[in-house]
DNA sequence: AGATACAGTGTATAGCGTACGGAGTTTCGA
DNA sequence: TCGAAACTCCGTACGCTATACACTGTATCT
């Protein structure tokens, strides 16, 4: 393939291809630093929290110097995405469908664990060392199973949006995604209560009747979860049983 | 239930629920002339082409006349993002899956159409009389098939966010999300190819040789989309089976 | 030593959202 | 019919934020 050479900037420093020049008084941060410190700011405060100056300030350095490392906040937003992403499951002597299954609660696990990550863009194709390496195992997981390319792919991506899909209606429920919702813990279903009507939506009239948004008592919102995971592997496990016998399309 | 009243401003005005009072001059100005105004701006431009001021300007009014409709710049986002959604297929004589499947390419393809959805959080549960409409059908197609109340919500919830990722996935392989992108066609696939060995990343590695990042020359992108669907309304086949038959949990 | 490239900083600017108060307009109550 | 009230629209002003630019000091290379 041609080179295009000229990797963005961020994505360079993420993988830690720096330019190899030693000249001048050594860097005093790591892009490292600078993300872990907007991380524990966008936990501590929300993304609202997230400022160029307030990062800086807690570094205790200056604003301007963060551009040393970064083009810009935009770019200091994709790196903490990727910072944010804990190291994935290790595959044991799993099977596949353990595997995955481990995967993706751990994946929505983390994403509730950093609200703010629900709202920079979870829906930019992973290009950081970190999130990389979670759809790495994924695929490496379902090479063991006898799947790979397009469909591997395809799968893996279909499980993350599931995760994301979870985290984003359990943060729903619970507390809001970065305040933006309206409020309190059940804020959302009063909310639709109060404006659904049987007319005009008699399909979620009776959804919210029978109390399929969570304000039951005796809720485990696991339960949910694992529910449709469990649907997913099924479908994974239909299409690996027919990939086994012939090669037949789906 | 005891009634908090006092609805968010604009989710009342999205549902036409203005204040009787009449008096003074008339509006001169609909929410929905905003947001249909608001929405060409980010269809020709991207997000970064919506401000007060620009709207304002393509109304021919003045930018704090907007405020008089919706409170602040989120709450025009908001209401966007439930403007932009079409109506969603009608359930003519189809099967439950035939209509699940058609809704969820639908929505997949207003996504598509409107990259910047993918931008606003697209994760923000429907509140708007659209985006519940949608739900609505999916639910009222499930019931039918004898499912309903969490599992049904779960279900809709999780086909909705399969459009989402293919929806981005496209996004990232043809254009760029808001020009947030690299650059080019295949810019990720590129991007890819030059980041990944196969030493750490052994998965993706195969991956990207057996082309599965789509940039064969022969690539029908549906039968992606296809794939990925067929997976999921296997599982909910086998779940819609499975409470027919006794009442075991999944 | 002198040149060179680079790290860190201070200042300055521009863009954007939005608070505030004023001016004009239509309806309500007497 | 008249005044007041409620409301729409607008111009100006402010504050916050990201970031361009020019400068100072420092470590390396010739």
């Amino acid at each position: 393939m041609g080179s295009g050479d000229e990797l963005p900037t961020v994505v360079a420093r993420m993988w830690g291809l720096e330019s190899a020049s030693r000249r001048g008084p050594r860097p005093g941060l790591t892009l490292e630093r600078i993300t872990d410190a907007a991380i524990e700011l966008a936990d501590a405060e929300g993304l609202a929290g997230v400022r160029m100056s307030s990062v800086a300030a807690r570094l205790g350095v200056s604003t301007m110097s963060l551009y040393g490392y970064v083009p810009s906040k935009d770019d200091l937003l994709t790196a903490m995405v990727d910072a944010a992403a804990p190291d994935p499951p290790e595959p044991g002597r799993l099977t596949w469908r353990e595997y995955l299954a481990r995967w993706t609660r751990a994946n929505r696990d983390f994403l509730a664990g950093h609200p703010w990550l629900l709202a920079v863009s979870p829906l930019t194709p992973p290009i950081g060392p970190r999130t990389l390496r979670w759809l790495d195992r994924a695929l490496t997981s379902l090479a063991g199973a006898g799947l790979a390319g397009v469909e591997a792919v395809n799968i893996a991506s279909t499980l993350s949006a599931y995760a994301v899909s979870s985290a984003t209606l359990q943060t729903a429920m619970t507390g809001t995604v970065d305040e933006a919702g309206p409020e309190g813990p059940a804020g959302y279903t009063a909310l639709l209560t109060r404006l659904v009507d049987g007319r005009g939506y008699p399909g979620l009239a009776a959804a919210l009747e029978s109390g399929a948004f969570g304000a039951a008592p005796d809720w485990v919102e696991d339960d949910d979860f694992a529910f449709g995971l469990t649907l997913l592997l099924d479908g994974i496990e239909a299409l690996i049983a027919r990939r086994r016998e012939g090669r037949t399309e789906p």
